[in-house]
DNA sequence: TTGCAAATGGTTATCATTGTCAATTTATTT
DNA sequence: AAATAAATTGACAATGATAACCATTTGCAA
């Protein structure tokens, strides 16, 4: 058995554990975020699923990748362009834990991964400490930090 | 000469500093800032600001936040839901370091101010590096906890 | 005070995202 | 394999936050 029909046996189990039914629409576009290292908006996305299932709609897309982030498959980034960002989420399809530098004059996005380590066992206390103080439950946390990249300093 | 009028003047060099001219308009944005411990939205500012001054309207709200972010008064927050949340930045008027939890439930916001100084080393340091190796001159970096309340908690 | 660039307000335009609903597809049962 | 019920969908319209426009007003330096 191949590694393509065990994943989508693996996903079609995932989305009945959720209680939704596996389709083309959603496998496309889990296929599309697995292979690419951009930062694409739901339009970016739809042209990618588009390219491969023209049946698929723009309106499907938002909805599959809304699904996709309530069963925790896929992360939604604002970087202050006006439209959002998807990723597919840590731990899936080898998706390693990053945060991103956003350059504030282009928009430009790169990815790090440096201090990983570090930070969990940082991130881990505080989110211990501040569940217990405000009562709250974490599931996660977003890092993001915002300059000017090496272009756009010149100015 | 008593604190208003000296606050006033202050502004009035931030604004000339920067090349504007400062107006009744921005002096009443900046004072409903500076009067609450909201999260307010563009539209909520505009509420209260048009109480105080019946005249601006709401575009001139959203210039004035714009400016007054270009000018590092004003930090802009994205909580998921839709629309853009203003405070002013920390070191003015007293506004403090400080971070948020976001309830994913019912978009409650918790403010926090604890590990403050640790996170500040932690983060230097990871600023420093970073700037290095990704050519990014680093100017600011935001941290968000997501998870659910108390209230939300309960399903 | 006067001149002029900057700022404003009311309105309209934009554009990402969501709602609607009839038609289709999926997974399951016979 | 056909029938079934429920979930999913696609095309289009609606929404809503924010930005663009432009004629009028205002702040401020000379």
């Amino acid at each position: 058995m191949n590694n393509k029909i065990r994943n989508k046996m693996e996903l079609n189990k995932q989305f009945r554990q959720f209680g939704h039914k596996m389709t083309s629409g959603r496998e496309t576009t889990i296929d599309v975020l697995s292979e690419t290292d951009e930062h694409l908006s739901a339009e970016d996305i739809h042209i990618k699923v588009h390219s491969v299932n023209p049946k698929i709609g723009l309106t499907t897309v938002y909805r599959t990748l809304e699904l996709l982030i309530n069963m925790g498959m896929v992360s939604k980034f604002d970087f202050g362009d006006g439209r959002a960002r998807y990723e597919l989420a840590e731990g899936f399809k080898g998706a390693k834990h990053h945060h991103h530098l956003v350059c504030t004059g282009c928009g430009r996005i790169v990815d790090y991964s440096e201090f990983v380590k570090e930070e969990k066992t940082f991130f881990k206390r505080i989110e211990l400490e501040l569940s217990r103080k405000y009562d709250f439950r974490i599931t996660n946390h977003l890092v993001q930090f915002y300059g000017l990249c090496k272009k756009c300093e010149g100015y």
